[in-house]
Order: C-alpha cells, then sequence, then structure tokens
RNA sequence: CGGGAAGUGGCUCAGUCUGGUAGAGCACAGCGUUCGGGACGCUGGGGUCGGAGGUUCGAAUCCUCUCUUCCCGACCA
C-alpha cells in the first residue's frame, strides 16, 4: 500500500478525550475514529489490525473443529422471553420496536439465536458434537463506554457456541476450546493467563477468562508465584484458603465488655483508641442483596468481595450500602453496627469466626463492644468466604505465595450446561431415543479488545510497538529521498521486491520531510522499517530497524528479505 | 444511575473571574528557502464560542434550562 493514497490521519498531539495509551495511539495513529461515545469507525489501518486478529482466531477455531456461520445482529423479543433474559438481561440490551410493533433488540450475545438453531436443526445425537461461531459486532448499551476500544458500545466478537450429548462430552469441547484460546492468544504474541472466573450474566458452572496482562486492566487477578502450581484466578472468585491456627489457643475466655467510643466509625480510629490493631476488629457492612439488606463481617484490615458475597448468598445482585443508604433502609446507628444482637440476616466471613477475642460495634451510637466471642455472643445466619484476596494470602492450590496484577479480559469461556437449551426446550434424541436436552458451552473473544490489550501491552514513548502477528503491515518502507530519480526508483523496485516476497508492505511514498516520516513510522508502530535515503548513494545500502528493539542493520538493497 | 470535570476553527488550548471588534500553536492552501528524527519566512482560507431562553445599549463572558463528551463507582469480550 502507497502511504500518500492511504487515509491514514496521524496527529502529533493526544486527543483530550482519551486517558488510556493504547486509545491515545489508536487514535494518534489514525487507526479509528470516534462517532459518538463507545462507537468507532475502523480506520483502514485500524480494520487491518482488528482483521489480523480475526484471522487467527478463524484459523484456530477452525483447526478445533468449529464452524463459521453468521448470525443477525437484531433479534426477535420472542426469543429473550423464551429464555427469561428479556426480564434480567437489564439496560444493556438495546431494545426498540420495528414498524410492525414487534419487540426487538440488537444483540449483545447470540446464546437465544444458536440454540434457536440448534433446536431447529440438530435433531439427533448422530449430529453431535457441534460448535458454531461467528466474528460479528456485537453491541451493548454499556452504563459507561471508556477507553477507546477496551469498552466500546459496538466491538467485534468471535462468540462460539457448543452443542454436546452430555456433561463428559460438554467437558471435552470445554477443554477443546481451552486449549484453542492458549493457541490463540500465544500466536497473538500476547502475555496472558488463564484465570478462574465469575460467570456473570451469562450463566452457568465453570468458566475461565483470558487475561492480557498489563497494567491499564480493568481486573486484577491474583497468580501464583509458583510456575509448577500455575494457580491464577480472578480476584472476584479467588478462594481465601480457610484460617489456620485453632480458637482454641487464645480460649482464655474474655467478657464482653461495652466501652464508649465517641465519633469512632472507623476501624482505625477505634482500634487505635481501644489500644488494639484493625486485625482485631470485626467490620460489620451494609449490603443490600437481591434489595434485602444483609451485614457482612469481615476482619477490620480486610475487603468484602461482592461477587463472592452474591455467591454465597445465591443472590442475583449485590450492592454495597453507603452509611446514608444503609440507615434509610435499617434505622440502625451505622458506624457502630455490630453482630451481637443485630437485628439483620448476618454473613460472616470465615475468618471471622476464627478470631478469639475482637472488637465489634455494639449497635448504639458512641459505644463499641469488646472481647466479642464469635459463636459464643453471636451466631451469624451463613459463615463462608466472602472476603477479597491479598497478595499476603497463601495460593489455595497449593499454599505457595500470590501475586497481584492487573489484567485486561480478552476471553471468555463458559460452562453452560442446560441452561439455555432446558429453557428454550432444545433437544435431540439420544441413542436410546429419549429426548434430551443440548448441553452447552459458550466462548468468547473480544477481538477488537485484542487490538487495544495488545497496544496496552506493546507500546513505548513514540508509539505502538506491534507483535508481528497482528501488525497491520509487517514493513514500513521509506523513501527519504523523493528528488533523487537513483533513491526513488530503488525504493519503488524494493517495494515491489518485497511484495513478490510475500511480505505486506506499507510504502511511505510521501513528500514528507524524513523526521515526520521517522515518527510516523514509529507511531504506527509496524514491526520493521526500511529506509532507503542518502546511505544509499553514499553507501550503496539501505537500512532495516527493528522497531521493538531499535536494532539497525545495513544491507545492500538486493539483500532485502 | 450516583459523584466530578469539560464543551471556543480539523487538533491542543488561551480568552470567561472583572460583559465592549473572537485569539495562538499545530493542521490545511499558495510562494520561496530547506530536506536522516514532527524545519523556516511571507501570504491565505476556515469559528452559529454545544443548543435554547433570559438579563443588558451590548453576552464566548452573567442567569436558567438543556444536549454532548470525558473521568471515578456498579456491568462486561
Amino acid at each position: 500500500m502507497r502511504y500518500s493514497q492511504m487515509l491514514l490521519p496521524t496527529t502529533r498531539e493526544t486527543p483530550s478525550e482519551a486517558e488510556v495509551v493504547s486509545h491515545q495511539l489508536l487514535l494518534r495513529a489514525g487507526f479509528i475514529s470516534k462517532l459518538t461515545s463507545g462507537i468507532y469507525t475502523y480506520l483502514p489501518l485500524g480494520l487491518a489490525a482488528v482483521q489480523k486478529v480475526a484471522q487467527i482466531v478463524r484459523e484456530e477455531m477452525n483447526r478445533a473443529g468449529a464452524q463459521e456461520l453468521l448470525m443477525p445482529m437484531v433479534q426477535p423479543a420472542d426469543l429473550w422471553i423464551e429464555s427469561g433474559r428479556w426480564r434480567k438481561y437489564g439496560a444493556e440490551l438495546l431494545r426498540f420496536t420495528d414498524r410492525h410493533e414487534r419487540e426487538s433488540c440488537l444483540g449483545p450475545t447470540h446464546e437465544e439465536v444458536v440454540t434457536d438453531l440448534a433446536r431447529r436443526l440438530l435433531k439427533s445425537y448422530r449430529q453431535l458434537p457441534k460448535n458454531l461461531y461467528q466474528i460479528q459486532t456485537k453491541f451493548r448499551d454499556e452504563i459507561r463506554p471508556r477507553f477507546g476500544l477496551m469498552r466500546g458500545r459496538e466491538f467485534v466478537m468471535k462468540d462460539a457456541y457448543s452443542f454436546d450429548v452430555d456433561d463428559a462430552a460438554a467437558g471435552l469441547s470445554y477443554q477443546n476450546m481451552y486449549d484453542a484460546y492458549h493457541r490463540i492468544f500465544t500466536r497473538c504474541g500476547l502475555d496472558f493467563r488463564a484465570v478462574e472466573a465469575d460467570t456473570g450474566s451469562i450463566g452457568g458452572s465453570f468458566s475461565h477468562e483470558f487475561m492480557v496482562l498489563a497494567e491499564t486492566g480493568e481486573d486484577t487477578l491474583v497468580i501464583c508465584e509458583d510456575m509448577q502450581c500455575g494457580y491464577a484466578a480472578n480476584v472476584e472468585k479467588a478462594a481465601v484458603a480457610p484460617p489456620g491456627g485453632s480458637v482454641a489457643g487464645e480460649a482464655e475466655d474474655r467478657v464482653m465488655i461495652r466501652v464508649e467510643t465517641p465519633g469512632m466509625k472507623k476501624v482505625a480510629v477505634v482500634a487505635e483508641f481501644l489500644g488494639a490493631t484493625p486485625k482485631q476488629v470485626v467490620k460489620t457492612m451494609i449490603f443490600l442483596a437481591d434489595n434485602e439488606p444483609v451485614a457482612v463481617l469481615v476482619r477490620g484490615d480486610r475487603e468484602v468481595q461482592p461477587v463472592k458475597l452474591k455467591n454465597l448468598l445465591g443472590a442475583t445482585e449485590v450492592e454495597p450500602l453507603d452509611d446514608k443508604a444503609a440507615y434509610d433502609l435499617t434505622r440502625l446507628p451505622v458506624g457502630y453496627l455490630g453482630p451481637v444482637d443485630l437485628p439483620l440476616k448476618t454473613v460472616a466471613d470465615q475468618e471471622v469466626m476464627a478470631m478469639a477475642n475482637c472488637i465489634t460495634g455494639a449497635n448504639e451510637k458512641q459505644y463499641h463492644l469488646t472481647g466479642v466471642r464469635p459463636g459464643r455472643d453471636f451466631q451469624p445466619d451463613l459463615v463462608g468466604d466472602v472476603r477479597r484476596i491479598t497478595a499476603e494470602d497463601s495460593c489455595p492450590s497449593c499454599g505457595g505465595s500470590l501475586r497481584l496484577t492487573e489484567g485486561i479480559e480478552v476471553g471468555h469461556i463458559f460452562k453452560l450446561g442446560t441452561a439455555y437449551s432446558e429453557a428454550m426446550n432444545a433437544t435431540f434424541q439420544d441413542s436410546e431415543g429419549r429426548e434430551r436436552s443440548f448441553v452447552m458451552g459458550c466462548y468468547g473473544i473480544g477481538v477488537s479488545r485484542v487490538v487495544a490489550a495488545a497496544i496496552e501491552q506493546n507500546h513505548d514513548d513514540n508509539g505502538i510497538i506491534f507483535p508481528l502477528p497482528l501488525a497491520p503491515f509487517q514493513v514500513i518502507l521509506l523513501n527519504l529521498g523523493l528528488g533523487s530519480d537513483a533513491i526513488t526508483s530503488a525504493a519503488e523496485e524494493l517495494y515491489r521486491r518485497l511484495q513478490e516476497g510475500g511480505l505486506e508492505v506499507l510504502y511511505d511514498d510521501r513528500d514528507e520531510r524524513p523526521g515526520s516520516k521517522f515518527k510516523d513510522a514509529d507511531l504506527i508502530g509496524l514491526p520493521f522499517r526500511v529506509t532507503v535515503g542518502k546511505t544509499l548513494e553514499k553507501e550503496g545500502l539501505i537500512e532495516i530497524r527493528e522497531r521493538r528493539s531499535g536494532e539497525v542493520e545495513k544491507v545492500p538493497p538486493e539483500q532485502a528479505a
């Protein structure tokens, strides 16, 4: 491609709307152009990068035995009513009515459509297993789109759906996709981890997220330092090992005492006032779980992990309440709450139950209790693992040490079981002639997000540094001697020969000064830069420079490869 | 939806407090000099100051309403 003919609007300045690096560089390097919040046009270079990812995904999906199809973007409400998600999905589902007053929506995902397809086309166990996928633009009316391609409302996604005869077979399909995902992200040249994850709104029983490690990630991961172990999980999910040590050791029975703690609502303040540490305090927080207030107890220095709480309660939605909302709802002395005689459903973190002698609120303004003994002085309705894991915790799998890191979710695979097939009555006949529901799995990859994630992980002050497999072109060829026939004809010749050699080449034939060309080349971030300029006249050589390392090699023009 | 910030030429921003002829740099067009890390000089084109209403002799500037965008939280590929 000749740069002079390409729509490739690079800018020197960073548009003020962009906060994260990938967004800034995508805009500056002329990859995308914003239409409105969370909705972008992919300019030629941006599209080329997206297509690189898509092609890798496609090849590996096909290799794994999946078949590509393309489902409609507009979907009838009927299907969503059948699955129950018309009600559950919420405002993220963009709904509208057509001219016949039929309710419809823009597809944020395709479980309903594909399940409908399966129940009509797949009748026999002999047709199974099947794995169907598509690469398509999805629409989710995100509450807050942000970070450019990282969280858009429109985005390119690969979604695959597997249909199996039973759980065991579905497990194989799941594993097959797990392996395919590993190959995909490895081929993309990304530093990633597969982690255990929460299943979220798609539902189902088991899932892994594929995370690209990058500082700007929206998720936090825990990774076991022991490479042998390989444990990795989203902190939303990461199980905390039950506390060791027995309570009996500190069994000297303390008596509960009520003490005045004027104006002390914060754990740290109370602890200091009483000559203790936050570790001896039980923190009582109010959450709203499916519209019912619940008191949650964790050690004073811990944080509640809402997703774990949600799963423990079996609730569909859980949110923390601030002091005012909590008071309005419960009329309790917020700031001085404690589990003793608390008139609310109470959930305790497992760790709290192992505390022998603790400080809690007294459920009375300006007062706390000391010497409280869980199990003796109060009995929670539910005990479980609800706190957020920390780097100080030990690996729940091997007991080794853990590391916390940020990640960008680029893929997510789920075991769905029969949730959708049962709801939508999607059945086939097994080998004994019985009707059975498909056992399903679903597997997503944020194709456009992969591009953003790759840039988050691979850039420097001068611009993008594309991993070779994702680069929209492999080489940028600079002609720095437009005034010189010798240089220009050498550059043209090289352009032709590189292409004939099977390389994708962006040929910068613009009438620009060398400085601008170098800057643009760095910004766009193609892996190799070939420069034809005055060194050709002086030494008869051209330069090949690797974008990532900056290493330069001078060779005669004939040898370029 | 809650909290915060911002809307002035294609981009980055000044001007707003204290009302009085709409500015700069970059980008764009022309001419000349330049030409290996975003050159320089001269000339030129381009702006309903987000929108509506109000106050005023006079509004980018003050008031009211509204729209949009960005950031922080809940959601997710």
